[in-house]
DNA sequence: TTAATATACATTGACAGGCGAAGTATATTG
DNA sequence: CAATATACTTCGCCTGTCAATGTATATTAA
């Protein structure tokens, strides 16, 4: 709960432009497929995906319009645009070097020397 | 800057547990440490690292001596403990499992089904 | 008819962790 | 003696996540 709260921020935007990056959609049918697709490991909370939204927004990453359903809720479909396209491989790239970072760091290689360096 | 930093919450506790599995160290050793092997690509801010060791001491995950050094500053000894062991191995799995399920949804796999779904 | 549930979006305020900045103290070096 | 490195500490800001709440429409069952 508390743990995947922490490795969610900072990358909800870069999973919304991976979803985005495949097809052009909506809030609540990205957030279904986030829970699908992570077998409910993750769930973006509505006000956290909608804040993000903003966010993309305000950057020029996404671009939206109003879908014309005839039926049901409105929705607000969201579309990736090329500045967009760039900065979801910058996240990629910078997600992927941080990964490999803290892997590193992390790694159980041998004890570099077991003095103790104290009582 | 502003990726790492969001990397890092919520792990540095991770990050300063496995420096202590592997020896007693201080906050300064740990912090050169971790930009050592980074390649200075990580860096724990003083005020982060601190924090981090305060929540991991009230969490009973570590415990700390103070240094008898005949010189230079006074340091601050940190030694892990037995649930700081369990919490770290947990803390492992835990970003296993997310690093995984992030790693799917930005995973580049076919496009499910190229319909545009809209105008 | 109406209560429940699902779809769909939006906003507010609280919370927590990382960070910039500033401060304390000791030792070394030019 | 000024500068730099070691070493720890604290304050207040910023930002992203979340719980809670609210709006509105459509479907289904009682």
């Amino acid at each position: 709960m508390s743990i995947a709260s922490d490795m969610l921020r900072g990358n909800t935007e870069m999973i919304i432009l991976a979803h985005l990056m495949k097809k052009e959609s909506y809030g609540y049918e990205i957030n279904k497929h986030i829970q699908l697709k992570s077998s409910h490991q993750f769930e973006l909370k509505e006000a956290t995906l909608y804040g993000a939204f903003r966010r993309l927004e305000e950057a020029g990453h996404v671009s939206f319009y109003w879908g014309d359903e005839q039926t049901g809720a409105r929705r607000r479909y969201y579309r990736i645009t090329a500045g967009g396209r760039v900065a979801y491989e910058r996240y990629r790239s910078e997600w992927n070097e941080a990964v490999a970072v803290i892997t590193t760091l992390i790694a159980q290689d041998e004890v570099e020397k077991e003095d103790g360096t104290h009582a």
